[in-house]
RNA sequence: GCGAGUUUAGCUCAGCGGUAGAGCACUCCCCUUUUAAGGGAUAGGUCCCGGGUUCGAAUCCCGGAACUCGCACCA
């Protein structure tokens, strides 16, 4: 392989990226690059290709905890990472890595004087390697004595202000990069989320839940009551939605028998508002356990979320927006008609019909429609009057039957389902079922949801036939769980925003 | 989708009818044991966009955009 020296005449770059930018920010820009050609004359590559770094910053702080102001010691380490303050022309540099900060000290005693007039072509926001020998300094700073400063990546761009930081909200969720270099508390939220996810993993893999992915793209869009992206396969020619849910290809593994226990860790897909609470792609887990009911898939819940809490964050016991929550289990188990009851007094089992519970709803301020009936009255009337007091988490029990369309008729009560809701803050954190099996029953509650669609609900699920067939050949009683990941992330990481716990959340272009 | 607010230098923000401001960052000078280092001197602007009112608009009015926070929908 042959490849053209890089030609490192750089004084037309800027004006490449001088559309929209001011004479200043040009200059800025043209500034470093003319450093970087400096670089370049000095016989230094200012983009090279390797360095043998020896040492996180975090590392070496913790190695050298007990190391006494003002002594030096003749370890040498290598150490890399961003420049993000300098000090006295260059002396001290803030180094930044991933694991934290390390001061480099550059004395002129210890440095060439090409190295020293390099030194002078070091900016904020550069990513540097430096060699040299540990100490503390007589005030306490753990630093890098160097002899060697190397350019790993020279910035062309200034870096936001150094003691306010980048406040923005927009540039922060736009720019994440920026936001990531100049605020360590949207380093620390995005690092727990990938851990939690991690330790949802190992958990579920621990108890030999199969890992498995099920179509992002649907010509159904089943398994949940929401309004789908819609898009189009050319080939085919035929119209395909992203998913909302993946429920319905799970139970299809379940009835396979690919293993009693299966589990999918992905996104879901909604066109719906936008809120701190919404993010139109989230990540959904859902798992099914053959021979399981909705009471195993409570106590399963309590386990993912105690042990995720223990492993990530060290405690059960947090704190969310001010608020102290304890994770601690068990929870408590408390059915929608029992904290309608406590909190309304309105008693909906002794509530005989549809007519009986939208006037019962009426009386308590709920509004209800028309064609409400008593299960989504009753629903109603919970989520107006009880859903914001359950601070504490509290598995919500046993749903009304015309509301859940693919949980399992109550053993007890055939106007309800075997269905509970995880609540935590008063949201809602967990989704539960004894899965409904019955195919008959199914195509019933399918077919119900269609009459519901012709009244002008949009979000009620599609009939899908292939999935009653799957039943057909037999699905075994299986719990169904799915957990909302990023609002216990939310909940876990005291994020009052959805978008703080998403890397790249969803904004509109910006012209 | 509805309501309220925000938008001025690279960043953080003042200014609110009369010549565009500060701190940090940038450039230059001084300074080599600093911690938001310090001292000095510069440079840097589509005041979000488009109309309008006015002798004069960053400022007032109308329309639009993006963002934020509520509400609605939803997990």
């Amino acid at each position: 392989m042959t490849q053209k020296p890089t030609n490192p005449t750089t004084t037309t770059a800027a004006t490449e990226h001088a559309h929209h930018t001011t004479e200043h920010a040009t200059q800025i820009r043209q500034g470093r690059i003319d450093k970087l050609d400096a670089w370049r004359q000095l016989g230094h590559n200012p983009y090279p290709y390797h360095f043998e770094k020896t040492s996180s910053n975090a590392a070496l702080q913790a190695q050298y905890e007990a190391l006494e102001n003002g002594v030096e010691t003749e370890d040498v380490v290598s150490v890399a990472g961003r420049v993000m303050a300098l000090r006295n022309s260059g002396m001290f540099i803030d180094l930044q890595d991933p694991s934290g900060k390390l001061q480099v000290f550059s004395h002129k005693e210890n440095l060439s004087p090409e190295m020293l007039e390099a030194l002078k072509l070091v900016d904020i926001g550069d990513i540097i390697g430096a060699t040299g020998t540990i100490r503390r300094t007589p005030r306490g700073e753990l630093s890098v004595k160097t002899t060697k400063i190397q350019m790993l990546s020279k910035s062309l761009l200034p870096l936001p202000e150094k003691f306010h930081g980048l406040t923005d909200l927009e540039t922060r969720y736009r720019q994440r990069y920026l936001d990531l270099i100049m605020n360590s508390e949207s380093r620390d939220t995005l690092v727990k989320r990938s851990l939690i996810i991690s330790e949802i993993r190992k958990l579920l893999t621990s108890k030999d839940f199969l890992e498995v992915e099920t179509p992002m793209l649907q010509t159904i869009a089943g398994g949940a009551a929401a309004k789908p992206f819609k898009t189009h396969h050319n080939a085919l020619d035929v119209t395909m939605y992203m998913r909302i849910a993946p429920e319905l290809f799970l139970k299809r593994l379940v009835v396979g028998g690919i293993s009693e226990k299966v589990f999918e860790l992905n996104r879901n897909f909604r066109n719906e508002g936008i809120s701190p609470k919404h993010n139109p792609e989230f990540t959904m887990m859902e798992l099914y356990q053959a021979y399981a009911d909705y009471n195993d898939m409570m106590s399963l819940t309590e386990e993912i979320v105690t042990t995720v809490a223990l492993k990530v964050l060290g405690t059960t016991k947090i704190d969310f927006q001010g608020t102290a929550i304890d994770l601690t289990g068990p929870w408590p188990r408390k059915s929608m008609i029992d904290c309608v009851k406590e909190e309304t007094g309105v008693d909906f089992a002794a509530i005989e019909t549809d007519e009986a519970a939208r006037a019962a709803a009426k009386q308590l301020n709920v509004f209800v429609e028309e064609y409400d009936t008593w299960g989504y009255a009753l629903e109603k009337v919970f989520e107006d009057k009880v859903e914001h007091k359950l601070i504490q988490p509290i598995h919500i029990t046993d749903y009304p039957r015309e509301i859940s369309p693919l949980a399992k008729a109550h053993r007890d009560n055939p106007r309800l389902v075997e269905r509970f809701e995880t609540r935590v803050y008063g949201w809602e954190i967990a989704n539960a079922f004894s899965e409904l099996s019955d195919p008959l029953d199914q195509r019933q509650r399918f077919e119900a949801q269609m009459t519901q669609r012709d009244q002008g609900d949009d979000e009620a699920h599609e009939m899908d036939e292939d999935y009653i067939t799957a039943l057909e050949y037999g699905m075994p009683p299986a719990g169904g769980l799915g957990i909302g990941i990023d609002r216990l992330i939310m909940i876990l990481t005291n994020s009052h925003n959805i978008r703080d716990v998403i890397a790249f959340p969803t904004l509109k272009p910006k012209a």
